[in-house]
DNA sequence: GGTCTCAATTGATCTGGGTCAAAGTTAGTC
DNA sequence: GACTAACTTTGACCCAGATCAATTGAGACC
């Protein structure tokens, strides 16, 4: 796990200023990046990019939830990838979109044109550093779901998307050592089963289950509450600290 | 699918500076990367990293096949990445290594101290960029995969896996438009199950099956001719171009 | 309130791939 | 050539999760 160390900037709307650049970044950076940037908004449902289309721009999320998804000719299709605020969308150096990219909720996007953005990114050495930590993370996400796509259990797998939608969606609790976790599931069954490699009807029981045996509560279909987040990890196979994704 | 432009150098040992440093390296990083360097050599079977362990360098398979793995406590495993020759391993800028990277076949390996070659992509920003760029290629693959863990059956699981290595390991056949393909597989049944999340006997059944339905000819247990790689990526589910791992 | 729609649950049944077990191959090594 | 030991194949059976199908919410809109 590697949390970055940087430094916020008085843009709270613009997450790539925090995140995706700033670490160390300088002024006249911050005023080149402003140049280039504009935003964009999707509504619930709607395909952000198209796998194989060439793509103009790269950008990140500022607020909702977008899936990367890829799809086979039959129409089977496998979510590799979870976006959720400040997270990148992008990849610079390259042509076209290797995956489908569709808002789960409204999204607005802060966006760079490519070319500027590139531009620039040959000049300014942190952004290259910065995009390097941030495409690593993602591969050790892609990579730990790999192995719960390929060994887990139905049960274990739930557990393991929950932990990590925990972990990302909750605010800090001001409970101790956070053992609770409160927080809304920002998929469907249906997201959460092309996430996990079931179908949405497994999805559903072992939901059931996992609330029958009160490791989690759910309050309506989406409200759900962690009573002991301890427990929740066990259930997902990884005792130890382990588990982060996306 | 993305072919890096580099142009080779006099050093034949070392893919490290063909792949991951020269696509459009000077002399000074040559003579740089020179001091920094030495060559490691493991056994079929040892383990080369540990994970968890810290790394004290980062470098490239020169000769052999190395691969990555995950473990649950309970023994069950998941490889995420194979490493062929001229493969990168190592995360600059993190401490410790998050898989078990094992030596498949007696394997050599390039490094390059970590904190010198760290020192030195700090100065040099085309190490930088390669190194983005070859990230990227291993998320892209690894994101292949999760749709083959996740939605594909045990058949289709094989010929991915077949045809990837067919891809990456044949030399160009002077045969017209390569349906041919001749090469030796590098990995035991075992691996392979660990590789596309199967048991071993299960990976035994289907190679039997595409033998028998002649998808693939078997000579021994290793060697193998896919006498029509069209075919073989029919079978594999990616009618298209489509399938590139690793 | 009613009703339309879409998400979610639950049940009944089927099956692909796992599990357990035995036998066959192959490459060393003495 | 015989003896190991490791790898592989094949068979018999079982079960977790898929499939097919019916039912139950929960908004949204009139």
């Amino acid at each position: 796990m590697n949390t970055p160390n940087f430094t916020p900037t008085k843009c709270e709307a613009c997450p790539i200023r925090h995140r995706a650049v700033c670490a160390r970044c300088n002024a006249d950076e911050l005023v080149e990046l402003d140049a280039i940037k504009y935003y964009r908004s999707y509504e619930a449902g709607q395909t952000v990019i198209w796998s194989g289309d060439k793509m103009s721009f790269v950008g990140s999320v500022v607020s909702g939830i977008a899936t990367l998804t890829q799809t086979m000719e039959d129409g089977r299709t496998q979510m590799v990838g979870l976006l959720l605020p400040s997270d990148f969308v992008g990849r610079p150096g390259r042509g076209g979109a290797a995956y489908n990219v569709i808002a789960t909720t409204d999204v607005v996007m802060c966006c760079f044109r490519k070319k500027p953005f590139e531009d620039l990114m040959e000049r300014t050495p942190h952004i290259a550093h910065r995009l390097l930590e941030m495409t690593l993370d993602e591969l050790d996400a892609a990579r730990e779901w790999m192995l719960v796509l390929g060994r887990k259990t139905a049960r274990e797998k739930i557990a393991s998307l929950l932990s990590i939608i925990a972990r990302r969606n909750t605010a800090p609790t001001p409970d101790k050592n956070n053992d609770i976790m409160v927080f809304d599931l920002p998929l469907t069954r249906e997201a959460m089963a092309d996430y996990l490699g079931l179908t949405l009807e497994t999805v559903s029981r072992q939901m059931s289950a996992l609330k029958r045996d009160e490791v989690i509560h759910l309050d309506g279909k989406r409200h759900i509450t962690v009573p002991d987040m301890g427990r929740l990890l066990e259930e997902a196979g990884d005792d130890n600290d382990g588990g982060f994704l996306i």
